[in-house]
Order: C-alpha cells, then structure tokens, then sequence
RNA sequence: GCUCAUGUAGCUCAGGGGUAGAGCACACCCUUGGUAAGGGUGAGGUCGGCGGUUCAAAUCCGCCCAUGAGCUCCA
C-alpha cells in the first residue's frame, strides 16, 4: 500500500505498487503527457520505475532542470542511433549532457561533414516522430561484454571493462538502438521535440592526446521549439559582443599572420590598454609595490637554473647570440629574483613587493590561440611578494582585498574563488605545504569567500588561488591568481637574514589580479559589448557642429576639454548631424555634444548618450561635472 | 600539436575551368542640412602562399601559412 508524498506535501495512497507514469496520470492527464521521469526518495528514475512502499515522489517535465537533463541524454542516444542507421560500422563511446546540450562521441572511418549534420538531424526527427518506446534492462557485465563485442561495439566493450564492481548494469534501448546508460530517459523518443546538431570536432578517445581521435558531434535540446530559439538567439547575441568583431569594428587592435598570437594596438585599443596600466600603476604604489622593469631576453643558463628550461623549453622563443642562447622571458619571476638578489636583504625589508608590467612570449601551440584573450606576446600585471612563510596568511588576505577593489571598479562583482592544493610531484616538505595551503584557506575563510579546491590541481613549487570573473553572459573568465612558491627562491639563491642573524630563504608569492592585459582587455570588451565605461573609452566625447558656422565654438570646446584631462574630438565634417551621430553612436562614445546655433548663443551643448538618451542643454561646466562623476564611478554601478 | 571548416577590394560578403562582382568605407564634386545613413562621379583586387593538372586555374589536386570551432595544453 504504497502512499506517496508530493513535493507540496500532499499524499496519495494506492492499493499496489505503481509506477511512476501512473502516479502522473492519477494527477493528471496534462502531466502524464509531460511527465519524462521521476525523483523517487531524492533519486531519478525512469517513469516505468515501479514504487513498492512509502515514499518521496517528484514528476520531472521539461520544465525542471533535472527534466532537461534527461531529454538531453536521451537526445544523444537518438543522435547515436540516427548515426548507425546511416552510417553502419560507426562505433558508439560516450554521450554525455554538457551545458545547453550534449555530445556523442563516434570512431568512424571517415570524418562527418557539415551535410552528414544535416541529415543526420532529419533521421532524428524521423525517429522522434515514430515515438518508440524507450525501455530499460539489466545485463550481467560479462554477458554486456560479449554482446558489444559481437556487435564489433570495440569502445564499449573497453567502458564495461574500466566500470568497477560487479553489479547488473543498466541499459536503455530504442528499436534496434541499445546503450549502456545509468538513466534516466525519457519514455518514448517523441518526447524529444526541439534539438539541433551544432558542429562537429574531433576528440581523443578519453580525453588524451595520444589516443585516437574520435568524431565528436554536439547538439542542443530543448523542452519546446520556443527554448531552442531563444537560445540560438542567445548565442547570436554573445556573437556579437565577441571581442574580436568588436576589436575591429572600434578599431582597437588587430592580428595578422606574420605575428600569430601578438596584438597589434591601434590608437584606440592603446588608450583603453594605457588607462588599464596607469589605473593599476597608481593602485600597486598605493598598496605597497614598487614597480620595476627586467629584461626581455635572458640567457638560457638563468631559464636552467630556475627549472623552466627542463619543463618548458618547448614553448619557450629562442634566439642566438655569440655562442651563447637565450630565450624571450616567458614569465618574469626569475627576473624578479635577481632584483631581489642585489645587495644583502634583512628581514626589516620584507614583505618587499616587486611589480612589473612584464611583456613575456610563450610559444603557445597553434590550436589554442584565441583572439586576443589566448596569444603568444602578452603582459601580466604582474608581481612577486618576498615574505617570510609567517608572513603568508597576511600578504594574501591584503591581496584579496586589493583584488575585490579591482574587480569592483572595472564593473565585476561576481567572483569564483578556487583553492588549489599540493599535486603528486612536488617539492617542499608536507609540513611547509600544510602550512602555505591552510594560509590561503584562512585568508580565504577570513575574507569570508566561498571557495572550492581543487585537489591536486596545484602547481609543483606551491598551491595557489585562482580567481575567476563571471561577466553579464555568464561565461566565467579565470584572470587573478596567488601562487605560494616554496621552490624558486632556494633555486635562485634568495637570501634574507633574519632577526637571528642568520640566513635564510624567502617564501615568493607571484600573484596577478587582471591576469594578462590582453585577455582582460577581450573581457572587458565583451562584457560591456564594446560601450566602454567612461574611464576607459578611447574618445569620451565627440563635439559635432551642424554647420560650419559652429566650427570654431566647437574646437574651442574641444581642446578646452582636452587641456582638461578628458578625452574629447570635434568632429567638423561636412555631413549632416544624423550622419555623424549615427555614426558617433555606432563607435560607442559616451557623450555626444551637438552644437547648434542656438548653443554657440547660449554657451551651452546639447548632451545625447550614445544609447541615445537626451540629456538635454547643458553648459560646458555642467557637463564637465557629468564626466566627472562618471569617472570617478568608473565602472561601480553607483 | 590533433580533427574538421574557412581564406575573393580597407570592411561585410556574393560568385566560380574562358578578361573579377555588390554594399559600406575611401577620393573628388554638389549640398550648410537640428539628433542613427543627402546626392553624383571616380579610384581600388595576380581571389592567403608555393607547386601540380590543363590550350586555359581565383575556380580542380597536393603541400604550406593563417583564422574559426572543438580536443589536448596553459609555468
């Protein structure tokens, strides 16, 4: 007599065990319809699920996450049988949900083509339409071994044989289609409404690449047409804000191919980047850096001696010079070091901050460029705090707070926080490591942060935290970083003396809060989609004359408003205003000061957003009071 | 680095074995116009590079380079 608990508290009682499905339907025929599984005592199961006692029942429809999850799964596994249907001997792997979708993984003697996609993507909905029932069963792993591998299944075969323990294994089938699945599905394929294939790419069989490559296809599934559309629109949207359109549309930078993977600025993508550097500049004196500069290409000896050249030396640029080899600085620790190295340091010197806008190469592999947020030339706001290992907790807590400030004045409010703690292959003593690793915990804990760790994901010479910005799409940019090293200092022979008299070894926190210049700059760009805030807009204000007759007024107000400090140009051309405000406003400039000649009378401009908002009449001091606020905001909402 | 796709005028893109196209931008002329494109004329390209096939290659084939998507990687 099973009575069963509904999310809203309500129960039913029922003479015999039921299944999901009947539950649904005993609600209602609306969710019978729309019910694609069930969560049973907190776990999902397949509609078909016979409940026997007491318990805890959630119907999940398309319109739970949980629910979009299964369509999504199930969406993959019609994907897979369309796949064999059309293409006989293409083998299954794996086919898991991602976000927004999911993917299936094929080996097949050829790669699929863009056409392949398409019809592909019809025999689903062919299937789909033919509503075949989906259907769960139990095999023993050894009769599921030999089954996959009389179907030449090769890879299949391989995952059964990986999946530990020796209990029945579950599988799901649709016509000819079967597939090892832990589920749940949904009950029948017509179910699966709205989807589509988005690409296909290549992927090493378990992720590693000295395996074979394997077929990738991704796809996207939705509860209804109106949630695929609406997400298509989305990613149309993000393609519009995406920072390399932008770049060159507001003519801020650009990339060719003698230079892969290195920026070339142009005037305006320069202004933003120097108000960047000039901003962090002003902020590291304030909290205690001193800036310094090294150089660019160091013998190969330093790059030994540091360890770089024996784990790195493939990225690394190199170049030749009188018998002796160097190599552009990938990363200006070492440098570093060897600033901290002149002269005999004492302990009354330390925390000693060292920053540098250090331009460093490395030699990225060709597939992992992007745009301007992954190059091969690119500059860290970067610096090295020597401290003693006392002195951890509190260097750290002081960056977390310089951070926050940062992120808050470039318009970032939502931070990830990710603590990554000691990997196999490390140096330094446990005990040194139990100590950095629980300073950067307390640090964390004491700035009252969520964070998450990442076990053994740290580096060999130390943990570190990562931190990450979620901008207003979503998307999650890893930029500031604080890493403990425990390695380099000994290596580079780092000395201080201590309060005792004697020698001993400094603790070297590298750390960063944009990250590199470049892919900060690509984030801001696709963030604000290319408006700026004021702070940062290569021009601020664009004085445009209606006719000739203001031209004068109009420069005057110009180079009043530069002599000021501001950005502003005056824009005299003989086009009708229309002209220049369309296309003032297409290149994003803040302020838009229409001068007329009633305003050349009055003395006053009139004030028009680039969102194309009518500030009115304003004199040049009142609009002078308006950027001025504006800058002092900087990118804050207040 | 691996897989697939792409590379045509400054930009966005069409075309495609037989003398290279559009819109915008650019130059010149007309127009002095009050809040997102005024009009006319003109100039502009060895179709990413190198080879091959062909009477003939931007077009077909091969290699290389770059870019894009994904995989791997990211001190």
């Amino acid at each position: 007599m099973p009575v069963i608990t509904l999310p809203d508290g309500s129960k039913r009682e029922f003479a015999n065990p039921v299944t999901v499905f009947e539950v649904a339907a005993d609600i209602g025929a609306g969710l019978a319809k729309a019910a694609l599984a069930g969560k049973v005592d907190g776990k999902e199961v397949d509609t078909s699920y016979t409940i026997e006692q007491d318990a805890e029942l959630a119907i999940i429809t398309a319109r739970d996450e949980a629910g979009l999850e299964v369509i999504r799964h199930s969406c993959a596994h019609l994907m897979a049988m369309a796949v064999q249907e059309l293409f006989p001997g293409a083998q299954v792997t794996i086919g898991p949900v991602i976000e927004d979708g999911f993917y299936y993984d094929f080996a097949y003697e050829r790669p699929f083509t863009p056409e392949d996609l398409l019809k592909i993507e019809k025999k689903m909905a062919e299937l789909a339409k033919q509503n075949l029932p989906v259907t769960r069963s139990l095999m023993k792993r050894d009769e599921a071994v030999a089954m996959f591998e009389e179907m030449g299944e090769k890879y299949k075969v391989q995952i059964l044989e990986s999946i530990p323990g020796d209990e029945d294994l579950s599988f799901y089938s649709q016509g000819d289609f079967i597939d090892l699945c832990r589920g749940p599905h949904v009950p029948s394929t017509g179910h699966i409404k709205a989807f589509k294939l988005m690409k296909v790419a290549g992927a090493y069989w378990r992720g590693d690449s000295s395996n074979e490559m394997l077929q990738r296809i991704y796809g996207t599934a939705w509860g209804d047409k109106k949630e695929l559309k609406a997400y298509l629109h989305r990613l149309e949207e993000a393609e519009k804000r995406d920072h390399r359109k932008l770049g060159k549309q507001l003519d801020l930078f650009h990339l060719q191919e003698e230079a892969p993977g290195m920026v070339f600025w142009h005037p305006n993508g320069w202004v933003l980047y120097q108000q960047i550097e000039d901003y962090m500049r002003r902020k590291l004196r304030r909290q205690g850096y001193q800036e310094i500069k090294t150089p660019q290409v160091v013998e190969r000896t330093l790059w030994e001696k540091s360890g770089h050249w024996d784990k790195f030396s493939e990225e690394m640029f190199t170049t030749h010079s009188e018998s002796r080899d160097f190599a552009i600085k990938p990363m200006n620790c070492p440098c570093h070091v060897q600033v901290f190295n002149q002269g005999l340091r004492s302990y009354r010197d330390l925390p000693l901050r060292l920053a540098e806008f250090g331009c460093c190469h490395r030699n990225e592999p060709s597939g992992a460029l992007h745009g301007i947020m992954r190059v091969r030339g690119f500059v860290q706001d970067d610096a090295h705090i020597f401290c003693a290992e006392n002195d951890i907790q509190a260097e750290v807590s002081r960056f977390i707070d310089f951070l926050h400030e940062v992120y808050a004045d470039f318009g970032f409010n939502e931070v990830i926080y990710k603590l990554s703690t000691r990997p196999e292959k490390r140096v330094g003593s446990d005990e040194i490591w139990d100590k950095a690793e629980k300073a950067l915990a307390d640090a964390l804990d004491a700035a009252n942060l969520d964070w998450d760790e990442l076990p053994g994901e740290g580096a060999f010479y130390g943990p570190k935290v990562e931190f990450s910005l979620k901008d207003c799409l979503g998307r999650i940019w890893q930029c500031g970083t604080i890493q403990v090293d425990f390695s380099m200092p000994g290596r580079l022979g780092a000395q201080f003396v201590n309060e005792a008299g004697e020698r001993e070894t400094p603790v070297m926190l590298h750390r960063a809060i944009l990250g590199s210049f470049e892919r900060f700059i690509g984030i801001l760009i696709e963030n604000s989609a290319g408006a700026l805030p004021s702070w940062l807009a290569p021009v601020q204000a664009a004085v445009l004359n209606i006719t000739d007759k203001q031209g004068e007024y109009c420069e005057n107000l110009a180079n009043r408003l530069e002599e000021l400090g501001f950005r502003a140009i005056a824009d005299l051309r003989n086009e009708k205003i229309g002209f220049k405000i369309r296309e003032r406003t297409l290149q994003k400039v803040p302020y838009l000061l229409v001068v007329g000649d009633k305003e050349v009378e009055s003395g006053t401009v009139a004030v028009r957003t680039r969102s194309g908002e009518d500030l009115g009449t304003l004199s040049a001091d009142e609009f002078i009071d308006l950027l001025n606020q504006d800058l002092v905001r900087k990118g804050r909402e207040h």
